[in-house]
DNA sequence: CCTGATGCTTCCGCAATTCAAAACCGTCTC
DNA sequence: GAGACGGTTTTGAATTGCGGAAGCATCAGG
């Protein structure tokens, strides 16, 4: 069992991969050059191959790099097969018909959520616009509510992969205070964002657990301080918990994320 | 200039990913192997790395493999950059919405047609396009439309890259009668889809072209048979027009596909 | 024009990765 | 217990990837 051995060519064209997506926006091969662990012409290489692959595209006129449209296809397929989403939706379309606020479904991936799937209330347009969407998880009800049903190896491995930024007051700042509320998560059953990620928006999240009892994701509700106290979001409790034990239910077995040491 | 040479093991990998997410659904080694043109230790390579770097993801029970969620995640910054879909959202939503039929947005990626956003105006046929989901260009509204706008020389790489199967009476079977078609279409300025691609659906599609006259996608109002004729599309085709025309002015430049030969 | 600066591209010898045959192991079946 | 089947590991050979250095474009300003 190879450890830290982050694995060849492979692992390298990827991360150039992530490092423009990252970006936000087309870049020069300068601009990642600076940031890049890598030489000139290695970053020069893998560029090319990624956009021979079509992981990439390069706009020949300002010569810059951007993601090509052959991830969109490939992330169809791993939505729609390795994602709770296809599951879930019934559940959580009725879930947001009945209250009208926000749902949110996140999987964990590498110590960060990721939004599967969404439910807007008032316009439903912006929904498969944030799909896809990545977010940290300790300052997230859906990141929280994860974390703290997680297996203990598991979760000291994601604890160990938060970078406890301070995005508001209310954001932890270290794994020894997340660590004291995952504990009360665990037994309460839902988790709480308390305007920790972001100024005026608060949550309420259930976890999604297979029979078996593993965490395979997370269904929250969300809104914001001026239409709901967090008091008030407790009225959604037992809706959002019978939303996330019908998925679970019907989320029989579940891929493990195999990330090693 | 090295030509057909397929480049190294990121290739290699990436074939791996395809052959993967064309499954479907979790798969064993095993079944990878008898379609793979890699030796099995190869294969097994190729799964390992994809597996650590949570491009697929490992069911430990099953010893199954499927696409990863990174992949979703890798998708939303591709969507959200490298697609005409944020461009064009309020455009096809304004369509949609003065229209009560299926708005489809679509992109060419390596001969195919990437459908990169859709709005459904009813739920009645949900079968339609997904995002992200592929198809064939050469028997859908979109693609002929968007392959009818190429420049010649892309369009005939485009052509040798069609596997003119018959899924339906009305497929084109062959480059010949397809390019033909292609020629009308550039002069009409629309393509329709005669149920060549499933029996029932129809479609008129129109190109979206830039100011520098690049063809960058193609917009189309899809129907059922049992709602609309052919002959009735084109009471959209003014609408249609209008709003590929919007959408066409806003992506001022874009990328080029730079495919090799 | 030249000249220097910047940033992309190509060369090329060295070395590390990748390759795949063969052997090995763990299960399941008869 | 023997045999078949899939998955995993080993291993030497060689293909590939690597990256320093040098080569081009392009664009300033002199």
């Amino acid at each position: 069992m190879n450890v830290v051995t982050s694995d060849g060519t492979v692992a390298k064209a990827l991360s150039v991969l992530d490092q423009v997506t990252a970006m936000g926006r087309p870049v020069r091969m300068r601009e990642l050059l600076e940031t890049s662990e890598f030489p000139k012409p290695t970053l020069y290489r893998l560029l090319q191959t990624l956009t021979n692959q079509r992981m990439l595209s390069y706009d020949k006129e300002q010569q810059t790099y951007a993601p090509g449209i052959r991830l969109v296809s490939l992330a169809h397929s791993a939505w729609s097969q390795a994602s709770l989403a296809p599951i879930a939706a019934p559940h959580i379309s009725a879930l947001g018909a009945s209250l009208r606020e926000a749902i949110h479904l996140a999987q964990l991936d590498n110590g960060q959520v990721v939004f599967v799937d969404k439910r807007q209330a008032s316009n439903r347009f912006a929904t498969l616009a944030r799909t896809g969407q990545v977010a940290p998880a300790y300052c997230t009800g859906v990141g929280k509510a994860i974390l703290a049903h997680l297996p203990k190896e598991e979760q000291a491995q994601a604890l160990r992969q938060q970078a406890f930024l301070k995005y508001t007051d209310a954001t932890h700042t270290s794994a020894e205070t997340l660590l004291r509320e995952l504990e009360q998560i665990h037994s309460e059953g839902v988790a709480f964002d308390r305007e920790e990620h972001e100024v005026g928006i608060i949550s309420i999240a259930a976890p999604i657990l297979t029979d078996a009892g593993r965490v395979v994701g997370a269904v929250s509700i969300a809104t914001a301080t001026n239409r709901h106290t967090l008091d008030g979001l407790n009225a959604f409790r037992p809706a959002l918990l019978d939303c996330a034990a019908l998925i679970g239910a019907e989320a029989q077995s579940w891929q493990s994320p195999s990330v090693p040491s």
